[in-house]
DNA sequence: TGCAATTAGTTTCATATGTAACTATACTGT
DNA sequence: ACAGTATAGTTACATATGAAACTAATTGCA
């Protein structure tokens, strides 16, 4: 059959572009912690976010991370059995939860850290400063 | 306790940024073509990959889509069972699928083709044409 | 030739995920 | 005060996913 093609070219579509790169970039990162720390992707998220900002709530958790609540409830979960996440709950509202990484936990976070911002540096690495500085703004202008 | 903040800041953090520009997206385009055309995301991507390169084999498919061949293999049986796609096994090896968009398949890859280049001219409109052309080149060096 | 190694694709199984239902607590308006 | 609504978080269920095992076909080479 003859067709005509409508056009969409798949190499050149910003939406695969962006996941395509983006997906190699989180694989790889999430490798890296997976495999040392025995992290799930959620379960790192929620310590990066805790150890940034500690006491949030769960659901500050999730507008922070943009996670859905349920996979943040079940990272939280693991964190407290693996002695990483340490939880109270708020005084006024009981059913706010005050989240905070255990020494333990932080103690992980702060070799992950380093980890990461090499890794983020290796990727800036093939961007000049000029181009690292574009990126910074396109993806705040995308991100509206 | 006081702690020195190890200093990753997530909010900064590339592979951070970039996976949740990427998943809101792809989670807004998504939620088009599986409203209106009931397709999942795997399903979509095949199609997609078919419709400008006729004739792939499925694990052709993989390599262009970066998808894993179990999630190739279970698009490509429930696209079949909706009739949106051909398959045929090549002679010289009849391990090798030969994979074609039916002609409903067609149609519907044609329906969602404008929608899909509309979605990313919506995307490239909160940039300048030099900002574009800034993309571009950023994601092609970040893809390598 | 013929048998081991490789490859394309599928299936199985164990795990991950999101929607919706649920529990417990807090707020609102009368 | 209290009935109705809203919110924080968890659980149940149905679906999605990937690693590993599997089947069938092909290739390599002794």
């Amino acid at each position: 059959m003859t067709r005509q093609n409508p056009g969409l070219n798949l190499k050149e579509f910003l939406p695969y572009r962006l996941s395509i790169v983006t997906n190699r970039i989180s694989a790889a990162f999430a490798r890296m912690y997976s495999e040392k720390f025995n992290l799930s992707i959620p379960e790192w998220r929620v310590m990066a976010v805790l150890g940034q900002q500690p006491g949030l709530s769960a659901d500050e958790v999730c507008s922070e991370t943009e996670m859905d609540k349920v996979p943040v409830s079940r990272a939280v979960t693991k964190l407290l059995d693996k002695g990483l996440l340490d939880r109270d709950f708020s005084g006024d509202d009981r059913r706010r939860s005050i989240l905070h990484l255990s020494e333990a936990g932080y103690g992980m976070y702060a070799q992950i850290v380093p980890l990461a911002l090499s890794y983020e540096e290796e990727l800036k690495a093939v961007l000049t400063a000029e181009e690292q500085s574009q990126l910074d703004r396109l993806l705040d202008k995308l991100s509206v």
